[in-house]
RNA sequence: GCGAUCGUAGCUCAGUUGGUUAGAGCGCCGGUUUGUGGUACCGGAGGUCGGGGGUUCGAGACCCCUCGAUCGCCCCA
């Protein structure tokens, strides 16, 4: 390679082989399971105005001012690449009249962008499947996208996964909770880790799911958000909790999940792998396979009328590395031409055989003594040898394959 | 933003304490053998060792910078 080839940019990836299969099952069983749900399709623009996400997402955090990618166009607007779903479906909902289709269900998937460090898991382009219900305030709704999400992750083959849900409460029992956890934790301030100490300030919430030791011990006595529900928001939090048993989907309380932004409300959940777990071991650190929650306050954030809303979004990267090997399907027909005026015979052959709807493979270059070795490494199912002026047959599988092959080969008249 | 490890042919790797023309397997191409067959053998193409600078008589091996990868921290919409 020379030195002045250019190089892919840092944290994106060229999706390739068995990689690219595991990825595309992904999509495929998400758009069939979003289709049992009756979710249906949004496209959305990769960019948008940065104030559709900064306004969204607020100005609080470093993922604002640090981790999208921001530009200005040649217009003189801000623009940012789209690091999330969301804000943009909630855009789009109040610019296009979305609302007389309220509720609404829709799923997207595609790429995203966040200016972030790179490590397993975790791209700088990277993909997710979506799926959002907007306008519905009733906990059924909740419930109804964790069960999509539980189908999901199912039809995926993937186990060792457990939904954890927790409760955020309504506004008013969040705001209240968070200043009982600053006040409690402000009093051992001394005693945490330098990182909680900043988050003390910035974002409490989150010294609730530190890694650190020094913070672990305090984290038992901690207020708890329970003590702060409302009572409406404890009965929504019930019916969820009780539709989810109805529907079959297994969870486990998590009181410590928390979520960043301040849109968030009543439901918050991950599905995470068991500890131990293959799932576990294949994603390291970045161990959230699916996440989501309730964000009734992020409508009115873009000047919207207050709209309740849920959703939830998964990595398509890190399903796929959860979902095993999904190899190349191998060729149904490999036409060998090893006779090089053969190659006319042959070509119409492949051109038949595909027009019948398999997939075939034509082998005509080369070293002709090694053309049918070629065809043999595809794993073809059968291999039609042209040569001497005749054709030759090879089955290499058995059963309803082959009859089936069998089958259509005597339609074309190449048996 | 921080830390650790790593970066040699298309791929996976080996290259003693720095010393003559940088190696292997696989893959690829060609040939011989075999001849309804994924065999065996022979040969070939392809790296100047991520990039730049430095130390040295001499560096793939040592030092510095840089880019990238991997894993973790921070962050996690």
């Amino acid at each position: 390679m020379s030195k002045n080839t250019p190089k892919a940019i840092r944290g994106t990836q060229d999706i390739f082989g068995a990689d690219a299969e595991a990825f595309a099952y992904v999509v495929e069983t998400f758009e069939r399971v979003r289709k049992l749900y009756r979710f249906r399709r949004v496209e959305m623009p990769v960019f948008e105005k940065t104030e559709v996400f900064s306004r969204a997402i607020g100005e609080t955090t470093d993922v604002v001012s640090k981790e999208m990618y921001s530009f200005e166009d040649r217009g003189g607007d801000s623009l940012t690449l789209r690091p999330e779903f969301t804000a943009g479906i909630a855009r789009a909902f109040l610019t296009n009249g979305w609302q007389q289709h309220a509720p609404l269900k829709v799923a997207a998937h595609g790429p995203l962008f966040r200016y972030e460090r790179p490590q397993k898991g975790r791209y700088r382009q990277f993909h997710q499947i979506d799926a959002e219900i907007i306008g519905a305030a009733e906990p059924q709704a909740d419930v109804e996208l964790l069960a999509m999400a539980d189908q999901l992750l199912k039809e995926l083959g993937i186990e060792g996964v457990t939904l954890h849900l927790n409760t955020l409460g309504d506004a008013d029992s969040r705001e209240n909770w968070r200043a009982a956890l600053i006040e409690y934790f402000r009093a051992v301030k001394g005693d945490l880790s330098e990182d909680s100490q900043e988050r003390l300030e910035k974002n409490p919430l989150r010294i609730l799911d530190s890694k650190d030791r020094r913070d672990k011990v305090f984290l038992a006595d901690a207020p708890k958000i329970d003590d702060f529900l409302t009572d409406e928001a404890t009965a929504f939090f019930e019916s969820v909790t009780s539709g989810l048993d109805a529907a079959g989907v297994k969870w486990q309380r998590a009181e410590s999940l928390v979520r960043g932004l301040d849109y968030y409300r009543h439901t918050a959940f991950e599905f995470i792998p068991d500890e131990g777990s293959a799932a576990a071991d294949a994603l390291g650190a970045q161990s959230t396979v699916l996440g989501g929650g309730r964000y009734d306050g992020l409508m009115e954030s873009l000047g919207g009328p207050a709209t309740p809303a849920v959703g939830w979004a998964a990595g398509i990267e890190r399903l796929a590395m959860l979902v095993g090997e999904k190899g190349e399907p191998q060729p149904d027909i490999v036409v060998v031409v090893e006779d090089d005026d053969m190659i006319a015979t042959g070509q119409s052959a492949v051109s038949a055989i595909r027009n019948a709807g398999l997939s075939a493979e034509i082998i005509g270059t080369g070293g002709k003594k090694k053309r049918f070795d070629k065809a043999v490494k595809l794993g073809s199912h059968v291999i039609i040898a042209m040569s001497d002026g005749e054709r030759r047959l090879r089955y290499q599988t058995e059963g309803p394959v082959r009859e089936r092959l069998v089958a259509a080969l005597k339609d074309l008249g190449l048996n």
